[in-house]
RNA sequence: GCCCCUAUAGCUCAAUGGAUAGAGCGCCGGCCUCCGGAGCCGUAGAUCGCAGUUCGAAUCUGCGUAGGGGCACCA
């Protein structure tokens, strides 16, 4: 709200100052306000001062001096349109080549009315102006019931989904199955095997099968749904059939497990759809006309530059050639070439070539054929070398320029017996999301999900984690907003709430004050995090407004005080509500009217 | 070997290149005639090492050290 207005103002003064000839002509700087880390310093703060020192060769407060005397302070009402006569917005101050903002009471009174005008519609801002973005999160394999590691790929998806909406963006949320590819048929043998011992039968499981419980679990299943017609049929087909009912059953079970966690998604897309549906070979031809696809003893080659594969080379597995290389400037230069379809693999419809055969036309698809920009990727850090595919695939493709954006997030560890112990889906190790939410509920485990930043690896203990349950800052978030409900209630019933003062409320308390600063910020938190995709920065957020919450709670008594005051804490209680309750929303938790 | 990520208080984590590096948990010490004590206040405690860029570095660059991931006809 605020941090537009001051910029407007500070480059208008910095141009009222070059024109009056107080500074000289200057290079384009970019203006930015920020929160000063000591309240005394204000509100918001410019370093721009600071920033042309060298260029107007002068001395920072000096420079800030003089931008400071050109700087016109608005009223009130150029930034809350509805509350006018309201003196103006703030007091500007130089301090160390610093210019220093900071908003009177009575912008900080209209800041509390704007929240309260905006109900429902506090948070959200306009980034997106309506365009169309989606988020893939998910994506797992359907070769298991969903882990946590699952877990924190949704849970940092769905976020992101809501976080985009709130900044104005369409928003389709979808997840990738990849029902196509060898583990796909590795799947389908270990469910045939655990199917087949569920009716008595000594089968083994394949060499590297999926050794988990929830295998066995859908092999009982359908050995229980559907008898043993299966083992009345060639054996290569009666896998293939039954680890599609698998596939089916997987899916069920994990569309259960996100209901629980909160999500939804607007579509599930088979990876296999792509090339039953020609559009892989399509874009292959494309690439092909194009001169990006190299055929090669028999294979086929993505290569950006179309570059041909050095001779005597039967595969690009060696190091120098897979190896990503890097100018002396350190950017990135284009991978040489990716396999899109090996000699070995015979086509099948419902095979694909590779697994980054399958992102090609994928891409194509969300970009082109849906319309999505941006078109999120929530990737685990196993896919991280595929990023520069995926660009370069982009380009390749001619999609727009910044239409694909990834989000790599670090693995969880489980913690086991002290040692970190990576979770595999065929190992069988993997914790499930089910399991933990029987232990800890949705709402506790999205705000552990989020309250790392997904830079770093995350190791998992079960047991701390149960522990620590009771004293989980979800808790003291989620109490602040029922007790302001509490409060509310309590209000209407003993009638404390009286008609709001004529010339507006007020507040003079610097825990108010405090308390009105932070709850202020929350479009901004929004921006970031719909900037940077990085959404742990609601959880530090949600925990300082709870406790610029309490802290006001325990300084400012409503009930007793004079009717004015009572009616302006209580309408400061209100925005305070609506504040934890939509930042609440955004991390996909729930805001309880009580506890 | 090459590429990506990480290293901050005893522990778990924050900190759009800004001013005195913040929280939670744990430790120690205070606060309930009162709107919900799942709370509040206070004490102690930290930027992996060495250079460099910058008016200013936890943040950017280089070289180390330690950990994780990737460089599959797995996904």
């Amino acid at each position: 709200m605020v941090r537009a207005h001051l910029v407007a103002q500070i480059t208008e003064a910095l141009a009222k100052a070059q024109a009056a000839g107080d500074l000289p002509p200057l290079p384009k700087i970019n203006i930015t306000v920020e929160h000063p880390r000591q309240a005394e310093m204000g509100d918001y703060a410019t370093n721009v001062a600071l920033q042309l020192a060298r260029p107007a060769k002068m001395p920072p407060q000096k420079i800030a001096e003089l931008i400071s005397r050109h700087l016109s302070i608005p009223d009130t009402q150029a930034i809350f349109p509805a509350s006018a006569g309201r003196g103006p917005a703030f007091t500007a101050e130089v301090v160390g080549g610093f210019i220093n903002f900071r908003l009177t009471p009575a912008c900080l009174a209209c800041a509390v009315e704007e929240i309260i005008r905006q109900d429902a519609r506090w948070g959200t801002i306009d980034l997106g102006k309506g365009r169309k973005a989606q988020v893939e999160h998910g994506s797992a394999n359907p070769t298991g019931y969903a882990t946590i590691a699952t877990g924190r790929n949704v849970v940092v998806g769905d976020t992101l989904a809501n976080t985009l909406e709130a900044a104005g963006y369409q928003v389709h949320r979808e997840w990738y199955i990849n029902d196509a590819g060898s583990q796909v048929r590795i799947f389908g043998q270990s469910v045939f095997a655990r199917y087949a011992q569920a009716l008595g039968h000594d089968e083994p499981l394949p060499e590297r099968g999926y050794l988990g419980d929830d295998v066995k679990e859908v092999g009982a299943l359908i050995a229980a749904r559907e008898g043993d017609r299966f083992l009345r049929m060639p054996k290569e087909q009666a896998a293939r059939e039954i680890g599609q009912l698998g596939i089916d059953l997987v899916m069920e079970r994990i569309k259960h497990t996100m209901a629980r966690l909160n999500i939804r998604y607007d579509n599930f897309f088979s990876e296999k759809s792509l090339w039953t549906s020609g559009l892989g070979e399509q874009m292959l031809n494309l690439l092909r006309a194009r001169g990006l696809v190299i055929e090669h003893d028999g294979a086929l080659w993505f290569s950006e530059d179309g570059s041909p594969i050095r001779s005597g080379q039967g595969s690009l597995r060696s190091e120098e050639e897979y190896t990503e290389t890097h100018d002396d400037e350190g950017k990135p230069l284009p991978v040489q070439a990716v396999l899109i379809r090996s000699p070995r693999v015979i086509p099948n419809p419902e095979e694909r070539p590779t697994y980054f055969a399958s992102d090609i036309p994928y891409a194509w698809n969300k970009v082109m054929i849906r319309g999505f920009n941006p078109a999120i990727y929530v990737w685990g850090e196993d896919h991280q070398g595929d990023v520069p595919r995926l660009y370069a695939a982009a380009r390749a493709l001619g999609l727009p320029e910044g239409a694909i954006r990834i989000v790599i997030y670090r693995f969880i560890t489980l913690m086991s017996g002290g040692q970190e112990v990576r979770m595999g889906k065929r190992k069988g190790n993997a914790l499930l999301i089910d399991d933990l939410l029987d232990e800890i509920g949705a709402d506790a485990f999205r705000y552990i999900m989020l309250s790392r930043s997904i830079d770093t690896k995350f190791a998992f203990d079960l047991d701390v984690l149960k522990q620590q349950n009771d004293e989980n800052p979800v808790y003291y978030i989620q109490y602040g907003h029922a007790r302001i409900c509490s409060i509310e209630r309590k209000a209407l019933e003993e009638g404390w709430e009286t008609a709001a003062p004529a010339d507006g409320l007020r507040y003079d308390h610097p825990s108010e004050q405090a308390l009105i600063r932070k709850i202020m910020q929350l479009p901004e938190i929004v921006e970031l995090v719909a900037t940077t995709l990085q959404p742990h920065h609601y959880t530090t957020y949600a925990r300082e407004v709870a406790g610029a919450f309490s802290k006001f709670y325990e300084d400012c008594r409503i009930k007793g005080s004079p009717p004015e005051v009572a009616y302006a804490r209580l309408m400061l209680a209100r925005a305070t509500r609506l504040t934890l309750a939509r930042t609440l929303r955004l991390m996909g938790m729930t805001a309880p009217d009580r506890m």
